[in-house]
DNA sequence: GATGAATGAGATTTCATTCAT
DNA sequence: AATGAATGAAATCTCATTCAT
């Protein structure tokens, strides 16, 4: 499902699904993303144009807009679809855990965190890096994150397994912001740090690992 | 003093620095600052153009290149610039408190990073909002600031003030990004937090404050 | 047919060449092309911008871009244009008296040359004239004519028709150099000498006219 | 002899040659002169600047304008000079043969003129390269040597010693457009032709070479 | 749905030359 | 005579997006 709003929706849904045009027009919008990626992820985001993704897709310049409303838009959904999957992941991993505490859960979810960067190195320099491509589609991507650290955050605290004098917006921009910005710093240059560490020191920073009960 | 290079500056030193030309080129340089800091906060970077920032200072468009390789330098000056006035309040909030141990001191720093952000807002909305607008001046600020960070987290580690586990270039990452996005998130809006509660956050999330000794 | 590389050529050959909007194409890099003749030979190729050049063939500034990579190149098309359209005239003339022998053929082609220049006083000045407007133009012309001549210059010295202690690319640089030189001096000011005066001239330096055959 | 308007040769006129500030002035303008020639050489006309000269000369770059009327008048004057160089040493050169005939002199003239160049290849290129970085004044030395050479071929084809129908202003041109453009092209690449093949087709060029008496 | 040619705004930058000191 | 900071004009070229076919 797209985060973003999405031009090509609403006429998808006004005719049946698995039409012969709407197979089509599905495979070009493929054909789009496929190309885009591997542009992106070539050649950054700047220095990819609309031209040149239609051309690499074999549609015309135009052909773009009819599947997205502009390059963010496209880039937007490549980001999104990543951020839909790692969260999907750090979920899993966090199950597989579950009855180990909420310490092994952490540590779980940042191990899957630091994971995917590196499997997406690419795509996290472009949102994360210091080039800032992406402009605020990093911001965007840490604006969905917000809502959920913040409620689990308050959560915690009301179970006493964080500190109380937290507030819990405060140290969710605080957080997510130190995620980012660590593992665009490590897949920069991972042997900055082994990941271990990466992954410990992640650990060791949240509020969660940080509290002592009862105090 | 100048923390980025300029381009007049070795011929001003092949010249008396207090001869009357190198007084007046100087007053021209303050000209241009003080034209471009007034523009900057009043239409952002981006909107702000070198020719603008001359005619404000009541020179010529070439003058501008006269001092500044670009519009990027005089905003990176005054962006140092602020970066060091920050750091030196920091350091003389930090000595009011000395005796009064590490948590107050790192307290009384946080308390000086709130408050100058709020004083400088526009300046913190331009360096690290989600505008982007001052592109890699951030990161720039941020990586000088990493160095005395790290060092400093290494020390407390080794003091057994910080938790041992922590890889202290990680952790410096982790905490800068977290001190730049709050500040940053809270002056663009600083009704979504009361100031105290912003500082304590800070404090309470730092590795200094979470860490009990000898465990 | 284009001399020089077209930016858009490979756009163009992925659509039928005749196609409605290839047609429109072609039609608006015509007019850009009858524009900038007129401007050129109006104002000289310095004065002239590619945005008047634009305006003055009806369309937007951009769209210069999208037919010639810049003012040079368009220039250049022109220029090697005439350059074609002078040599086939030369070979034409040159033919009309093929059975009057070498010298004969040879006149024919300076009255030819000289007549071409005279009708196209304004390109020969730009390109060849004292300004220098067209850079370096004027020697890519004396390039793709140099091959060709040092060639024939070579095959008259086989067949004895000219010394054959002459270097033929010394000679044909020397050759070419003399008639641009010629031809730009005069267009300068006609009354330097009478035409019939500078054919006779170029006719009577030529390595064919002064070779006494077995010598 | 300065061949070029020199905006001090008033000032020093007015004052003893031997004079101290007079002495002053003419070494500053002889260190002016060393410090072009040698950044003209390393980096070309147009990339040499007014004041990197100064600068490299050690004075201020206002200095620069005490003697000369621009960059170009600077240059005009280098250039001027290796020009009269040239022409005493074809003079020197031709007088060392003159017993030996029209021809001899030809040769020796024409030698001297591939040494010079030879030796002079920074200088060369500049005035007569592709780059046409001197913009006129190739023109302008050429034109320096237009009068003479077009009476010197007036007087041998008053002496039967040129070919009668030639027009001695057209053919000067074609001749010393011809040697300038051989030079040129010779020095850019030395391996295009043996040095003597050159002196030999240019002397074989030339109409005193060409021409058969009595006929 | 697809095409693809056309749009169009506008900041940057350089450096020869001047002239007040 | 020397200094050196200041002047200031102006043409380029890009590329996201549109819209007539």
């Amino acid at each position: 499902m797209s985060v973003s709003p999405d031009p090509a929706e609403s006429a998808a849904a006004s005719a049946p699904l698995d039409s012969a045009p709407a197979r089509h027009r599905a495979e070009t919008r493929r054909r789009l993303v496929a190309a885009a990626t591997e542009l992106f992820a070539r050649q950054g985001l700047r220095a990819t144009t609309s031209t040149q993704i239609a051309r690499a897709a074999g549609v015309a310049a135009g052909t773009f807009y009819l599947h997205f409303a502009d390059k963010q838009a496209l880039f937007r959904e490549i980001a999104f679809g990543a951020l839909a999957e790692l969260r999907a992941r750090m979920e899993a991993a966090q199950r597989a855990v579950a009855e180990r505490g909420l310490e092994a859960q952490l540590r779980a979810r940042m191990e899957e965190l630091v994971g995917f960067a590196d499997e997406k190195r690419d795509l996290v320099r472009i949102v994360f890096g210091r080039a800032h491509e992406a402009d605020a589609i990093g911001d965007e991507l840490a604006d969905e994150l917000f809502p959920g650290v913040e409620a689990r955050l308050r959560e915690r605290i009301e179970e006493d397994r964080a500190d109380p004098a937290l507030h819990p917006a405060v140290a969710a921009q605080a957080l997510i912001a130190g995620w980012t910005r660590v593992v665009a710093w490590w897949v920069e240059d991972p042997s900055r740090a082994p990941r271990e560490a990466v992954v410990e020191t992640l650990v060791r920073l949240h509020p969660v690992f940080t509290h002592r009960r009862g105090r």
